[in-house]
DNA sequence: GAGTGATCATAA
DNA sequence: TTATGATCACTC
């Protein structure tokens, strides 16, 4: 039997990200938390977030809920994607929280979203619903940075989003707005509220809110990997 | 069935 | 409460 080394520490350089990365490619989820002695949920109705957690913890990510990528030094974001038997994703992407006051003066070039997503580690999983989480199978990890097209794509939408925002329409945003990056409730539940710009200037409570990268952007960059 | 809005676990 | 990791599940 193979032996998989899977080092709580952080990778040293892209490279060694990489080459652990490559060695998860064809494993299942049970098979690598077995290997990590993790228990596998029979579902993810409630731990939503687990195949990520694994993930970081196998690659050596800094653990915690820090507003920074998952590798800091190497300027790397990990994401998992679940994706279908045509390698097409099954969910749309987080990405971070949307600011939704002191919105003035910020621009695409520094904003959380570009920065987030400058370098990712996708590791697509076959996520199909009939699967059970713990033979699910990891596919090929690969790294990816925004072309300078994709890059648009997403700034047009980001603009249109924040300035929505910035002129107190954020309950006027649905996640119909934006073709690529969405705006959608990000929180525990609908009882969480934050303070945002109000229709007069006035700060208003509203729902939290996350931006998401639509299936029609990651099914592109999928679609480039796989060379569909 | 797809997609939007809602929700779950955890850390600090 | 904000932020991380996301998927669930109801409505259209």
């Amino acid at each position: 039997m193979k032996q998989y080394i899977f080092p709580n520490q952080e990778p040293k350089s892209t490279a060694q990200l990489m080459s652990r990365a490559e060695t998860l490619a064809g494993l299942t989820l049970g098979e690598l938390a077995d290997i990590n002695k993790i228990k596998v949920p029979v579902n993810f109705k409630r731990e939503k977030g687990w195949t990520g957690q694994l993930l970081e913890r196998c690659l050596g990510a800094t653990a915690g809920s820090k507003s920074e990528q998952d590798f800091a030094k190497l300027g790397i974001e990990l994401k998992t994607i679940p994706i279908d038997e045509n390698c097409f994703p099954l969910e749309t992407t987080y990405v971070c929280y949307a600011p939704l006051l002191d919105v003035a003066g910020i621009e695409w070039r520094s904003s959380n979203v570009r920065n987030k997503i400058q370098q990712v580690l996708w590791v697509p999983i076959d996520g199909r619903r009939e699967i059970p989480p713990r033979d699910r199978r990891i596919a090929t990890p690969f790294l990816w940075t925004p072309s300078s097209e994709q890059d648009h794509q997403l700034r047009m939408d980001w603009e249109e989003l924040m300035e929505m925002i910035s002129l107190g329409n954020i309950e006027n945003i649905t996640a119909k707005h934006g073709q690529y990056l969405q705006i959608r409730p990000k929180a525990a539940d609908g009882s969480a509220l934050t303070d945002a710009i109000g229709k007069n200037g006035q700060k208003i409570q509203t729902r939290p809110r996350g931006f998401y990268l639509r299936k029609e952007f990651t099914s592109q960059l999928l679609a480039d990997y796989f060379g569909l």
